[in-house]
DNA sequence: ATGTTTGCAAAAGGTTTGCATATAT
DNA sequence: ATATATGCAAACCTTTTGCAAACAT
């Protein structure tokens, strides 16, 4: 596995608690909650704790592995960096979500770096609205 | 004070506490977190509770008259609408918070209408980055 | 051997709830 | 008079911390 040895190369301790968080957030490719990352552990790992999930997805989120975002729905979540950044429009009634290419932030990110001299960091942004699927049964 | 005439109307019941959250809220001009607002009553309403500036301040987000937003500082913060929307521009360093106006998530809203049928609600936006003066003291 | 990570327990936020009392209409 | 809001206390959730024991290197 590459990027556990790149992780090891650069000094970090590969536990087993390690390499089971960063399968499942790898294998799920999608953003996930410490609670669900630790549902799924359970299975194999019944004795790895709430702690231990916060601290590794806050090391794989420094390490650059995990993105760590909160869309304002009273938790985190972390979702794997595949080799491209993404974003997403969270539909406000039915909570379904929407992945984004990085590409239609670029205009946005452009006007904001000259017009105000600051440096956006937009790697994982989220939208919310109402989904397409949620307008019709609204105009129903 | 013409915006409790409207509550009133509206068949919202103006307690003495509804008043004095609207009031501070509406002077503040900013952003405010819960706490912060909490902190301006006690002065005048001593015996004012955590819970009721919740409730009010949920109550003004769903009368429309403040926005409530989560930037993911780990608390929600609550905005009077005045009669523009705007955004903000909130530094990772220095935590300072720059104002952009509407008009500049023009152009993303309309991609995200055309492209994706979505309904972006976007009326309190929270972007991060880098202020100007952040990324001067990192030059150094 | 050494420094780091784990698990446990407990604490620390921010936010919500249940309920009797008080209050706006 | 009646339905709604308040204050109080306690619960709830997510996240963090301290520390001894376990572990990766």
């Amino acid at each position: 596995m590459e990027m556990a040895e790149r992780l090891r190369e650069e000094g970090h301790r590969l536990t087993p608690q390690r390499l089971a968080i960063l399968d499942i957030i790898k294998a799920n490719h999608r953003h996930m909650t410490v609670s669900e990352v630790l549902d799924q552990l359970q299975a194999q790992y019944p004795t790895i704790t709430v702690p231990t999930v916060y601290r590794n997805l806050q090391w794989l989120a420094e390490c650059g592995v995990v993105a760590e975002t909160d869309l304002g729905e009273g938790c985190r979540i972390y979702e794997y960096i595949a080799d491209h950044h993404h974003h997403h429009l969270v539909c406000l009634r039915c909570h379904c979500v929407i992945d984004l290419p990085d590409s239609l932030l670029d205009p946005l990110r452009h006007t904001i770096q000259e017009q105000y001299g600051f440096a956006p960091c937009m790697e994982h942004v989220g939208l919310f609205g109402i989904c397409p699927q949620c307008q019709e049964q609204e105009d129903e």
